[in-house]
DNA sequence: ACTATATACTACCTCGTTGTATTATTTACT
DNA sequence: AGTAAATAATACAACGAGGTAGTATATAGT
């Protein structure tokens, strides 16, 4: 019912990256645009760099930008490689054992609502989302 | 997208107790058939009875039972008495002024889901559980 | 009163997540 | 070549959730 903290900023910077996608973003524009702490964001960029959302120039005049279009970037593929998205589909009550064939008591009460979680995150495009309401902290 | 793992463990707990609400049922009981150690689910049960689910008897022949039906008590109860239901009810992206009259990217698409997920937990009941399939471990 | 068996309470330990500090590397410009 | 401005990488600190240990307290039966 909750994403990481790590997912958060991830959503955060891709979704405000996204409002302009050829722009480079230099760390010190997200960090000043999105209040994420300096050392932080630093360290998802380079994660979000070799997750293939985005491609990393170093040096002087450096910065972030898109590789793949916001158009072709799914929010489930973002929390996936951030968090694992695996992580938040287990058994509700914690057993290993849960499975359609081997239920518990919430099995199929959980499925349906994960269902309709999963359907909507794999569906929405990042570009989907609204650039008329990016919060900034 | 998750509960905590207090939640998962309560939520087992009552489940499998609500099988035969009247039964008095030990720790040590409990312990054997869910899997759950022994020292956590002592503290889990005694904030359980604290919340007022459930009576705790002291002393030799002690144990516990339910105080009200598992007809009256809410999967939404559970949740929020041992973790807090309105934690899993804020922006997803994590912005404190996130509102709907002040809405990020993310608002109405995440209200949506979380207003799903929501009403299912605050309308099913204990005793909705499918008691054929109480998983032990 | 004593004993066995149960819960209550308090303090501590462990571990993953979150966040920070430091140093190294890369590149454009002059 | 030298400098400035950017990211990369690594190590470590702080915190909270989850879990454990040990002691105290309560009660039924004898």
């Amino acid at each position: 019912m909750k994403l990481s903290k790590t997912s958060e900023y991830a959503l955060r910077i891709l979704i405000y990256m996204s409002q302009s996608p050829d722009q480079l973003y230099t760390a010190k524009q997200l960090v000043k645009e999105l209040k994420v702490s300096d050392k932080y964001l630093r360290r998802l960029m380079t994660d979000l760099s070799k997750s293939g959302f985005i491609r990393s120039i170093q040096g002087r005049d450096g910065g972030y930008t898109f590789i793949k279009g916001p158009d072709e970037i799914m929010l489930y593929d973002i929390i996936d490689s951030v968090e694992g998205m695996d992580k938040l589909n287990g058994c509700l009550l914690g057993f290993e054992s849960c499975s359609s064939s081997n239920p518990c008591a919430m099995h199929y009460l959980w499925m349906n609502l994960r269902t309709d979680l999963n359907k909507v995150f794999r569906e929405t495009k990042l570009s989907d989302m609204d650039f008329n309401k990016i919060l900034r902290y």
